[in-house]
DNA sequence: ATGAAAGCGCTAACAG
DNA sequence: CTGTTAGCGCTTTCAT
């Protein structure tokens, strides 16, 4: 049984190091306002003793944490552990600990999470935020944030041009011949999923090509096997879901109903998660740069808190062109 | 551009309710210590107001957080992001956040993670640890910790019994016919790639199948690619693999080489993603509950939070033979 | 270059 | 039931 110890603190380094509590802070916190010597006796004690200061107490004073937060909407979508690599990559340059949340895809508890989560850092990242309206604004004051594929005036953010992929996708289709396209939506709250459809009726409009939008579907596998149900009774040739997962779950929900991709009908997702290429037949996609899009939002944040002015990015995306459409 | 205005306080609260700090403080931590008239009348103004307690000033003087801290080798693996769900669901039932973190599939960064985690969180579920011998036990006397897929005398850990499903797998191999298998091992340091090992090994003598065990290879889809490659050369008939991303890797590769599935060579791997279902052909695979995994880990985590003592769990796993075994 | 002292915002005795 | 008081561990003026 392991005896609970009173935790070091930076007055026992100051005891062992014959100096006052104050200097103990400055070597370890402004190194150059104390004298070399001094220094090294005392950051030798410290490690010694094993002295890990208190973040409670110099986040109370200082205002600062260190840390930053991202919040996401599904942990389970591939996507969004590719945009956390990513950001995890640019905040460990800056030696920042990353938070991640998974809001769980309700509007709701995203809010209490951001809500919990902001005083406990420094600056936050909400990604494909489910919130909005006066709400998000209202999360937004509450930290430093940059939101992921939502714009907001006044507020940085990181944009994937999801439209222009779209049209990429619907002009392939209609190349390809197809007259009749449905699109398997996702949540009405996420500014992609409407992108994407204004991208798809732009370039159908232009192709001549039919429409038909359906759902919305939950944002996942099994939200495209549903949706794959209602292509099916739709009477359409081709199918664009809002992603990868559920572009996959219309993959498989088409196969057990016999119904042959690319020939009968044709897929096309959003993403371009790894699984996509391996999947069976493999997956025409909009490949979106998540890794590159978490890697530029935690740069901005950290621009933002360097005090630099809310600025927003557009990364580009492009489309995919596998099996699964012939 | 938004005023930054000072933080509400809870003397901002107490003055306007006219009472004490203090009544304020026990209107919200401990209400029934508090007459309900002014209880009501003290969370209204807090509510108007927006007052938010300073989390870093309540956590000083309670020594408590109100989070939890998962600590996971790999975000870009599937089985990971299925355990944090598992666990916030748990965490979640209690009101507590969860902070998860990526170690990046390196024992140093792991330290380093858990050491800066540790002081702001309340307890921490570490996930198939890379860290071992007595860093870990420095690391895990930090903070109570709960560790998945990794035994440790006197710490609460939840394991998945790989070792059964490695017997089951190559019973399974052994029943087909193959007489020639190879183990593409995962990480060294890694409890579960000795489990496997172990649980090949021990069939392996009981069927009389000769077992090759190939590795390390990173824990990827790339590692599988590479790993089969390997197995290629070994001249064997079956190839288990340390995890489903491996074995998604090998297939992959093996498609590329010509080499058809199940018929030159069988394929299982560990985990039962989403994906290996789906995948062409589809993975047998011993199945890891991951979520209950997560669940389980962040319940036992709370049980000692609340003063009980360590315990072990032990998880079964099963094998699901689908087309890439034949 | 260093120390003394004040106080960040909150909770927890201890009185009343 | 409520107010007063005393810090939690640290950083930061302000002196020296």
């Amino acid at each position: 049984m392991p005896v609970t110890t009173r935790p070091v603190t930076i007055r026992d380094v100051a005891r062992q190091a014959q100096v006052s509590v104050s200097t103990v802070s400055r070597a370890l916190t402004a190194p150059e306002l104390v004298r070399a010597e001094t220094r090294v006796r005392v950051l030798e004690i410290a490690d010694r003793l094993g002295y890990q200061p208190n973040p409670a107490a110099r986040s109370l004073i200082t205002g600062r944490t260190g840390n930053l937060g991202i919040v996401v909407p599904d942990l389970g979508n591939p996507f969004y552990p590719g945009v956390m690599r990513g950001a995890q990559a640019s905040a460990r340059d800056s030696g920042r600990s990353v938070f991640f949340c998974d809001s769980g895809g309700s509007a709701r508890q995203e809010a209490a999470l951001v809500r919990s989560l902001a005083p406990q850092v420094d600056g936050l990242v909400l990604c494909s935020p489910l919130t909005g309206g006066a709400e998000l604004a209202e999360l937004v004051a509450l930290r430093t944030t940059v939101l992921l594929n939502r714009p907001l005036p006044g507020v940085s953010s990181v944009l994937m041009d999801s439209r222009s992929g779209a049209e990429a996708a619907l002009a392939r289709l209609a190349l390809l011949g197809h007259q009749r396209c449905a699109y398997l939506g996702g949540p009405d709250e996420s500014w992609t999923n409407g992108e994407r459809l204004a991208g798809l009726r732009s370039a159908s409009d232009e192709h001549g090509v039919g429409l038909r939008a359906l759902g919305p579907f939950p944002p996942s596998f099994a939200g495209g096997e549903l949706g794959a149900d209602e292509a099916l009774g739709a009477g359409v040739t081709a199918l664009v879901a809002y992603n990868d997962l559920m572009a996959l779950g219309a993959l498989q929900r088409l196969r057990e109903r016999g119904v042959a991709v690319p020939d009968r009908m044709a897929v096309i997702g959003f993403d371009d998660l790894l699984y996509s290429a391996v999947c069976h037949p493999s997956l025409t996609t909009v490949a979106l740069p998540m890794e590159e899009g978490g890697r530029a939002a935690v740069r901005e944040l950290l621009a933002r808190l360097a005090g630099e002015p809310p600025s927003t990015r557009v990364l580009p995306t492009a489309l995919r062109v596998r099996a699964s459409t012939g």
